[in-house]
RNA sequence: GCGAACGUGGCGGAACUGGCAGACGCGCAGGACUUAGGAUCCUGUCCCGCAAGGGGUCCCGGUUCGACUCCGGGCGUUCGCACCA
């Protein structure tokens, strides 16, 4: 009578024996294959790892835990990204101190992941809250602002008047506060941003050559969002004008071919040009509209509205293509950020600027037709924006009229090239990459304000830049950092001349944290460097990265941004950072994703206490591919359990030198080469299922035989590792599982010799007949034809036609 | 609005390039062993039908000997981005 599975026990001493013997430790220094796994590294909340997070770990976990079987030395590490406004908000919230609330946290993380089993090299644990990480964060920034890639100007930020402190985005709930719910208003502040559109188009141009999912793909893609078009100049029109220079509104549009529908202009409240073209008599109306666009959030700015608003500034410019003039507004749903700020505004043939015409009586020029209708010109009043190219044809365009509209894209384009009026642009979406915050818990930016040098970096040799311990780190409305109250902190010598000069105040960004942490990893232990060279060419770019498409955009972008620029300094060898992405799926549970702000979180330590981790670990890897997450319930937990439990009973009474019938031989085979093949393809459910499948033919044939059992044990090491070391350990190994190799496969044996072939008359399947591998059709006709069930549907009827596809069907068409 | 993914039993899901629809598991039903069973084992489980047979992968249409898979048109769900000129 053998023991029944006891998880608890099992795992623990697993656990204990794997810290004890290194198991999970490669040799950073010398490996034979390296293969680093990673994952992404939580953020350590207070309420603990959940079943997403434990889901999003695991499946990286098998991953790694597959490779080490097939003979790579994984390296596969974990941290915590600690720093940042989720944190500083939370312990505001509960009136502790970051400093000790995260310790906490992480310890509480720490001992949840180890107790679901990950492969972790934990001599490499990094956390970006300590010093000696976030001096190379420091050191980071310092590089690119040597290199001219970081830099300064006036930003927007939301700003809350009444909690007097800066908003991120998410904290604005339909323009307002998220806590006090006071009316939020912009406010512009120096701030650091670091020039990643210098690198849209290579970001833009490495996509194709990844090996990432699709989805990731698109999403950066249309992050970027590379647009071409043309920067057109209108002059404006009379004394206005200053000097002799002619002052021009320039405009942004990938439309060019509608240039002579062009019928007003619109500048962004926030145009430098707003304050020259506004004529006296309109200046207190459109001053009165910008103040109010600029006591506007962000985030409403942004909403779009039926309504679109604006102001006549009494100013006209003259479309260069009919040389007409045409009025200039000011509206808000022109973005300052994108393109000039300024738009010619084409209401025939653009749904916001035909609203706008709409709302404010301006006049529409329809200049684009479809090519059929040309004949019929000016059909009435349009009641909606034409704005396809496809099959549309110029009118009321001069000399273009009949050009399609693709073809006068270009033309007209190169007509204003020549004219010295326009030229071709690429626009991009994405904007430079803005690092400053205006709070307390991240790492300080590195530069010291001088009267007499300006701005100075932190010279390396005083790095860190130590954020210092201050009680009160609470945001106020001095509108700059809590830290610029701690005085000690805040004065300090200019590394330049040596005057009493004051330190940045603000924190940067957690992206940037987050930026870099996978080249820290393999170096954890030095000191002296962010990366050690050698380390760095033995284990990077990172060979497969598993996370969430959450952060397909910022994270994984900033990632790449950080490595194009570390790169071109110098630093490194590579400008990818991650060979091999893959997206996880989510858990959902109640129809919901999983998130704190949402309130379903479930925490998997119950689970793990009532079914064990590895009873756990498979539940969730079997709900469905690893690429589509899952719903959660509890209900299914017990499948995998009994599963384990029946396994356990086959290794008590395993027999070397069995007998193995021909068909079981056969599934066995084809089982080790189906887990393997679905494993690599992240496809875990049938993986498993496959597994479950060996194990119900090896208890109906009432085979014991231990070679079959032993390669049972392995193929089940990544999904369950504790159990199968233990089954590895009764099976009479003294070394562990993970030491053994992926089974090998006989492929000749996975294919059998006959296959069973089914038989359709017209379409329709009538019975199945076994015939030889590779049968010719006569061969195969002739013993499908003496199956009875499929006479029946025959007899007595021509056969017009047989389908035969080798060892896949035979199909007779009957008439 | 734009972009992406997707719609299969009571449930999670399987089905390689167009070739046995529903693997595997949960749940459910019946049975065995038991003082007991929320443990274990066995049997059944897409729908209609006693059966032969018929129907069936969101809906409508098409291509094909053959469609969950391909094409056209709807409907619906989820996730991104959202006044990007």
């Amino acid at each position: 009578m053998t023991t029944p599975y006891q998880p608890d026990q099992v795992e623990a001493k697993w656990r204990a024996r794997w810290a004890e013997r290194g198991t999970n430790q490669p040799d950073l220094d010398r490996p034979a294959r390296p293969f680093y796994n990673l994952m992404m590294f939580p953020y350590p909340s207070a309420e603990g790892l959940h079943v997403g997070n434990m889901f999003a770990f695991t499946g990286s976990d098998v991953y790694g835990r597959f490779k080490r079987l097939q003979g790579y030395d994984v390296f596969e590490p974990i941290g915590f990204d600690a720093f940042g406004i989720h944190s500083e908000n939370y312990a505001i919230k509960i009136g502790q101190h970051p400093g000790r609330l995260i310790p906490q946290n992480i310890a509480n993380f720490r001992r949840q992941l180890e107790k679901i089993g990950g492969m972790f090299d934990w001599r490499h644990e990094l956390s970006t809250t300590d010093p000696a990480y976030y001096k190379w964060t420091q050191w980071i920034f310092l590089q690119l602002y040597r290199a001219g890639k970081a830099y300064r100007k006036k930003a927007a930020v939301n700003w809350c008047p009444n909690c007097k402190t800066v908003l991120a985005n998410e904290q604005v709930e339909g323009g307002a506060c998220e806590r006090c719910g006071t009316q939020v208003e912009q406010r512009f502040l120096e701030q650091w941003f670091f020039r990643i559109t210098d690198y849209a188009d290579r970001l833009l141009g490495n996509l194709a050559t990844l090996d990432w999912s699709d989805t990731t793909r698109t999403a950066q893609r249309n992050w970027l969002g590379r647009s071409e078009g043309a920067e057109i100049d209108f002059p404006i029109q009379g004394e206005r004008g200053r000097g002799n220079g002619e002052q021009v509104i320039r405009v942004f549009t990938t439309r060019p071919d509608t240039l002579f529908g062009a019928t007003f202009m619109v500048l962004a409240p926030e145009h430098p040009l707003v304050a020259t073209i506004t004529t006296p008599e309109r200046r207190a109306a459109v001053e009165a509209y910008v103040r109010a666009a600029a006591a506007k959030d962000l985030v409403s700015r942004k909403v779009v509205e039926r309504d679109k608003s604006g102001v006549f500034t009494g100013g006209m410019a003259i479309n260069p293509a009919t040389g007409r003039a045409v009025p200039v507004w000011v509206a808000d749903y022109v973005l300052m950020e994108y393109g000039t700020g300024a738009i010619m505004a084409v209401p025939a043939h653009d749904e916001r600027d035909f609203e706008f015409a709409r709302q404010h009586q301006l006049e529409i020029i329809q200049v684009l037709a479809p090519a059929a209708e040309v004949a019929r010109p000016s059909p009435g009043a349009l009641t909606e924006a034409l704005t396809d190219t496809g099959g549309m044809v110029l009118v009321n365009s001069g000399r273009f009229d009949g050009m399609p509209a693709e073809a006068a894209i270009k033309a007209i384009t190169g007509e204003l090239a020549r004219q010295g009026r326009g030229k071709a642009v690429v626009q991009y979406r994405i904007h430079d990459w803005c690092i400053s915050r205006q709070r307390y818990w991240g790492p300080p930016i590195p530069i010291i304000y001088c009267d007499s040098c300006g701005p100075m970096p932190v010279p390396e040799k005083d790095l860190p830049v130590l954020l210092p311990e201050i009680e009160d780190f609470r945001p106020d409305d001095s509108g700059v950092s809590p830290l610029a109250r701690h005085e000690e902190w805040y004065f300090v010598d200019c590394p330049g001349c040596g005057r009493r000069s004051r330190r940045e105040t603000d924190v940067s960004d957690t992206f940037l944290d987050s930026g870099w942490y996978y080249l820290r990893y393999p170096s954890t232990e030095f000191n002296d460097r962010p990366f050690d060279p050698a380390r760095t060419r033995t284990w990077l770019p990172v060979t497969t990265y598993i996370g969430g498409n959450e952060h397909a955009v910022l994270h994984l972008l900033y990632s790449r941004f950080l490595a194009m620029a570390l790169k071109d300094l110098g630093h490194i060898a590579f400008e990818e950072p991650f060979t091999r992405f893959r997206a996880h799926g989510l858990i959902v549970k109640d129809g919901a994703k999983m998130s704190k702000s949402r309130g379903n979180v479930v925490i998997p330590d119950q689970y793990i206490a009532q079914w064990g981790a590895d009873a756990f670990r498979m539940y969730l890897m079997f709900l469905g591919p690893l690429e589509d997450g899952g719903d959660f319930r509890d209900a299914g937990i017990s499948g995998p359990r009994r599963f384990l439990d029946r396994v356990w009973a086959l290794v008590g009474d395993a027999e070397p030198g069995g007998e193995i019938s021909a068909e079981l031989l056969i599934r066995w085979h084809a089982t080790k080469k189906k887990c393997a093949g679905d494993i690599e393809a992240l496809h875990y459910n049938t993986a498993i299922a496959a597994l479950m499948e060996l194990v119900n033919h090896l208890k109906e044939s009432g085979c014991r035989s231990q070679e079959i059992v032993s390669d049972l044990v392995i193929m089940l090491a990544p999904f369950a590792p504790h159990f199968a070391e233990e089954c590895w350990e009764r099976l009479g190994h003294t070394d562990s599982v993970f030491d053994a190799r992926w089974p090998t496969w006989d492929e000749a044996l996975v294919v059998s010799r006959s296959v069973e072939l089914p038989v359709q008359v017209n379409g329709k399947t009538r019975s199945r007949v076994s015939v030889p591998r590779d049968a010719p059709e006569e061969q195969a006709a002739a013993v499908a034809l003496a199956d009875p069930a499929v006479h029946k549907f025959v007899d007595g009827k021509q056969v017009r036609k047989v389908i035969y596809v080798p060892n896949r069907l035979i199909n007779f068409v009957v008439g």
